[in-house]
DNA sequence: CAGGATTGGCTAATCGGCTTAGCTTTTAGC
DNA sequence: GCTAAAAGCTAAGCCGATTAGCCAATCCTG
């Protein structure tokens, strides 16, 4: 029998793309196993089971996504560097549902897990956003919950086909960019 | 064999407080015919499986938020009743974790879906707060859906653990608050 | 290059959860 | 009381996760 040439970061990338494909519900060890060409009880060599999949999925999401926003803010600041990183958190999120929905609910093991450092960047990513508006120094930890919620909410709930009517989406998007902007700036 | 005297109404609260207690993916049909006192495959006299039982569970909840909702909202406007609004939301979804995860990325099949009805009447209660706030006829869809976002979004995350910081979330919640309530009146 | 150790793959088997089939008893309607 | 539908049960099948244990390929060392 040939060798595969296998090892966790694959059997990750593989899960992760697959998650995307079938959602995070869909992802079965068969299903990934008979995808990486191998018989199912062989991924356990690489990843510990379900649990442990899911989490490494997380950590590699968490960090693309901290990527993706650090990158799209570069060079702005203010409603641009705003508008820059919710466009393009959510449009992660689109692209990436089953390895996105894979970081919620899992919650870091200890202070030198991966996953605490990989959302870690993630929120310094909106930290850099809101250094371009007036806020206390104590309301920071308020506004980027804030931010969280209204990125993380928003694109869930369209993933999730959450929005029934005909009004546009992406407008909607945009109409909640410039909503924020002004909540920021207002006093 | 006395019978339990179950019908679909029973099964489905039960399934409800369940999933609210274990979490909706503890939520299993043995752990449920266990709560109810009858063997698993009796559940299938009420219910059609797990995916029928979770968007009955799904509808519950929807109509259940949707009163709480409108209840606390009843007497007030403008900024009152947006808090009021939004601090009924998120202590359903805190109370009832279970049953609200249930209604995520579940569509409605057709228009005479009693999901569908529900869902309605929980946009209505958001729509009336909205009536206190001078909002252009072509907006109310927009902002309709960023309230839903902020609020959706806030109580999903501190429900699945996902505010990591020291900073109050009770406090935090409040100048969510305050700031929807600055974006909604800026222009 | 030989040879042990490690690694990565496999088959077989267990366990638990969902679901269906088919039987039996209770209950409701007449 | 009698019949038919409803509500319960046991038995059984399927599928997914996981573990045990075996074997071949690769790697490291001398």
């Amino acid at each position: 029998m040939p060798r595969a040439g296998l090892d966790a970061a694959a059997v990750v990338a593989a899960g992760a793309a697959l998650a995307d494909e079938v959602g995070l519900a869909g992802l079965t060890m068969g299903l990934l196993a008979e995808r990486v060409g191998v018989r199912t009880p062989s991924l356990y060599k690489h990843v510990g089971g379900q649990e442990d999949l899911n989490r490494r999925i997380a950590v590699l999401a968490l960090g693309e996504a901290a990527d993706a926003v650090g990158a799209a803010v570069r060079g702005y600041a203010g409603r641009d560097a705003l508008a820059a990183a919710a466009r393009a958190f959510r449009a992660f999120v689109l692209e990436h549902p089953g390895r996105y929905a894979a970081t919620i609910g899992v919650a870091p093991s200890g202070p030198d897990d991966p996953l605490a450092a990989a959302g870690q960047r993630l929120l310094d990513a909106f930290t850099a956003v809101l250094r371009g508006y007036e806020i206390e120094e104590s309301d920071v930890d308020h506004a980027l919950r804030m931010l969280r919620s209204l990125c993380h909410g928003f694109a869930t709930l369209q993933s999730a086909n959450g929005f029934q009517w005909s009004a546009d989406i992406d407008e909607s998007f945009e109409w909640l960019i410039a909503f924020a902007d002004r909540g920021l700036r207002a006093r």
